[in-house]
DNA sequence: GTCCTTATTGACAAATTGCACATAGGTGTT
DNA sequence: AACACCTATGTGCAATTTGTCAATAAGGAC
């Protein structure tokens, strides 16, 4: 099963992506590639989409105001490029928790369809 | 706010879209108007997305095996496709079903997190 | 020097979306 | 008849997004 049918099941979906990445971020500054760590152990599955796909989400969301970066020079191995959230980026992410329950209704009025009853 | 970033909001996604339909065609075959209803009445944002999405989605739903479908020329006014689940659609259903649970168990997560907790 | 790991980015085809428009049957109106 | 309007489905095309692969770059291990 390909494309949007194997993109829609459990974690796959970009639209956890950037709420995620934003939560991760309210707690404290990280660069990409740890943010795939982290992203993982909050429940996301990150095997489906390749790292360069958190990258360009990084890159959309500085661009889009919701978060700013800054060279990390100090540490060894190649440059980091270090992310924070905005103030745009915590009013997004506010926003998009107060409509989170209402998600969570709509998966629960499928789930509960689709089982027969209603 | 535009693209992506709209669409991660509540319901926008069609991520939902393609259970959604599946869990109304397993109480009944429809056709794709009255979809838009059902699909409304049961908490999806249908203001989100044009009728001609869902008509592509139904039509690539098709001809993934996941719904079939016959016209339906004997009620008055222009002729309706009526859409039936098919085996492998509700195999699809299921599988989406057991997963839902950790995909509203991360919304939770992101939620507490971005909410100061843990 | 060569290989491996960390870390980020670019390029290009393929898929998906947004939007407008086309088609078509039926109903009501002037 | 001509017109507007509602139901119902579909197409075309530009713009955006995704998937995949490869490029770059710094440092450490051997």
């Amino acid at each position: 099963m390909n494309g949007r049918f194997r993109k829609c099941m459990y974690g796959a979906g970009t639209d956890f992506l950037i709420p995620a990445i934003l939560a991760v971020l309210k707690k404290e500054p990280v660069h990409g590639y740890s943010l795939l760590e982290k992203l993982s152990a909050i429940g996301l599955n990150t095997s489906f989409f390749h790292p360069s796909i958190l990258y360009r989400t990084l890159r959309a969301m500085e661009i889009h105001g919701l978060v700013s970066s800054n060279w990390d020079l100090q540490t060894s191995g190649p440059a980091r490029r270090v992310y924070s959230i905005t103030k745009v980026g915590e009013d997004f992410l506010e926003n998009w928790c107060s409509t989170a329950m209402e998600n969570i209704q709509l998966i629960q009025k499928i789930v509960d369809i689709a089982k027969g009853g209603e």
